[in-house]
DNA sequence: TTTGACCTTGCCATACTGGTAAGGTTTAGC
DNA sequence: GCTAAACCTTACCAGTATGGCAAGGTCAAA
């Protein structure tokens, strides 16, 4: 049976807010979906296990632009596994960079802030660091 | 002597871009410079030295907000430093943060990507975890 | 019938930076 | 003095993914 839902019990069933689903769709993401005669989107079983798999991959931090790709793949009976794997190594890649990047601001700030007595006196260890000349 | 910089050497001796700093300026998070006839700004040395702390500061990842009130803090004598601390904490917290999710997908992602074995078959554990259902 | 919960589209906002366009200004070389 | 290069100006558009709001139409229950 084909059990069709509007957006909104189709956003509850994926994870995903109808704004999503309406900007994924417009974005090209989605195929239309059917409409009522209101005009109102229905999506079938089929299309919102694709909303999940957007929800999925959206939790895992692919972009858009990234999740289209592996929808292809997805729908792709073709496919190889080894195309897969790859977008998930440049993801993960992407993901150790950007853990990199605040692990440096981190450790950086952070013994900039353990410097910082924190007291009611103006002088801060951190200000005095982020000017280029002593300010104090 | 008052060493007056064009928008282009100020960005060079900031590490800013001239993009940023007229930004940064419609923001709000810089007094506007003094122009010369012909309308080009005209930045001197103590102004430089605030586009450098702003420079330090988003190497540090604090916001433009983040900054209008260190900004703020560092022009006022008056200041705790306990201020100063408390808005880098915070900033430490929202990076901590940051870190936690990336290291969640990374693992999530990781420990899929090493079931996956990239070859040539259709068959991909990292699909198969993103579909609801089986898929395959 | 009314009311509340849903749906529609469209616009604006976020945060930060880059690009581009169309034009004016300054400077160095000739 | 003239010309070309390198600078400056403003203004607009782009992305990324999401939220909010407004004004209006629709559906279902009471």
């Amino acid at each position: 049976m084909a059990t069709l839902l509007t957006i909104g019990d189709a956003a509850k069933a994926s994870g995903l807010t109808a704004k999503m689903i309406r900007h994924y769709e417009q974005s090209g993401l989605l195929q239309k979906p059917t409409r009522t005669d209101a005009g109102y989107r229905l999506y079938n079983s089929q299309q919102v296990q694709q909303l999940s798999f957007i929800h999925q991959a959206r939790q895992l931090g692919f972009s858009l632009s990234e999740i289209q790709s592996l929808l292809q793949l997805w729908h792709n009976p073709q496919r190889e596994s080894r195309a897969v794997k790859q977008l998930a190594e440049q993801h993960l890649a992407d993901i150790a960079r950007k853990i990199a990047e605040l692990q440096h601001m981190q450790q950086q700030l952070q013994q900039l802030a353990d410097s910082c007595r924190a007291d009611s006196s103006p002088h801060c260890a951190i200000l005095s660091a982020l000017a280029p000349q002593a300010d104090d």
